[in-house]
DNA sequence: CATTCTTTTCAGAACGTATTGAATGTTCTA
DNA sequence: TAGAACATTCAATACGTTCTGAAAAGAATG
């Protein structure tokens, strides 16, 4: 089957290539390969030849597969007569960028946010403390930027979540946040 | 040291946090957390007291440091008459990120389209094939979208690199390059 | 309803990665 | 130069994750 075919080879290392960079996205390489294939093949493929293309065993598979429906990467579809399923992807890229952005990296964030949140108000409890209140304010300090800092990553991502174009004058705020307090301090 | 005090167990939440959003972006977490304890702190510390607070062993410690230090996430710094290194944190956020774009995620997507690009030389040579030329002219057309989708990354990734704000058309070069293509086919 | 085909599940194996702690290296002081 | 203080390295190990393969479950057919 692919034993000298030039052209299933290189479809493989598409196939290789995007699975890194998913698996560099935080996904599980399987299932970019996975989905690089379907992606080049004109149309729907079964589990068995997926399997034997990608050396994956049948288990691995159906893993891969459910995953990859679970994030909308791919489709079931079936065949008039045919007992056993097919699978098509999504072509839209953008499409499944934008709902990773939405269940995943928003969610992550969000949660960031508030346990920055709840730290703060920790500290501005004025909790019984040994600290100096000079040092008490710096550290206040830090967490706020690093609260708001989590706040415009939230802002950032439902922008492109609901299809907004970034405005620019965002980024300038996460510039901002970022660039102020030099940090100088000579006792 | 940190058996009932409220800030410190608050910085350490922070800590964990940033450390948890670093590790989702593709680093140690050991590394968020050490550069958020430095962050946190008015003046640099030393590697002893990160290790204590943090609960890591000398090595663990001695890796991560040097780790923040080739991401120039740290400094070291030296107080006057002490012998030991003290360390203190590159405050700009914006910097930090700025860099492992340029380092990290630039040459990885630069890779990934040159693989891309050696994929689909191999598919135009027209290499002796038993597949139908209407068959391959899809895949190469497929291949052709996901080279250019990685050179629409690098462009953005570019952009921001070079303190660029974001260009909207560009996003939509996204949108276009993936929301092509509706996938229609019915033998 | 039994048979056959297909998919799913899951305990265990294999694998890769992170962490430890003792040994080694380095740098300063006396 | 010897010794002390500190930093680094690295083999061993602990840990978590992914993959396998066989068994179970499910679905269509005769």
């Amino acid at each position: 089957m692919s034993e000298s075919d030039p052209v299933g080879q290189a479809e493989l290392n598409v196939a290789e290539t995007i699975g890194q960079l998913m698996q560099f996205w935080g996904f599980k390489r399987p299932m970019g390969r996975m989905w690089t294939l379907l992606y080049l093949s004109p149309d729907p493929l079964g589990a068995a030849e997926l399997g034997e293309r990608l050396r994956m065993s049948a288990g691995a598979v159906s893993m891969t597969i459910n995953e990859l429906l679970k994030w909308g990467a791919i489709r079931r579809t079936w065949r008039p007569g045919e007992r056993r399923d097919y699978f098509e992807c999504e072509v839209s890229i953008w499409k499944l960028v934008r709902r990773v952005l939405h269940e995943r990296e928003l969610t992550l964030v969000r949660e960031a946010k508030e346990r920055l949140a709840g730290a703060l108000g920790t500290i501005e409890a004025g909790a019984v403390t040994t600290e100096a209140s000079e040092v008490l304010a710096f550290k206040r300090s830090r967490m706020e930027t690093l609260r708001n800092l989590a706040g415009v990553g939230e802002m950032l991502l439902g922008a492109i979540d609901a299809g907004e174009a970034i405005d620019p004058s965002v980024l300038q705020a996460v510039v901002a946040a970022g660039a102020v307090e030099p940090n100088r301090e000579d006792p």
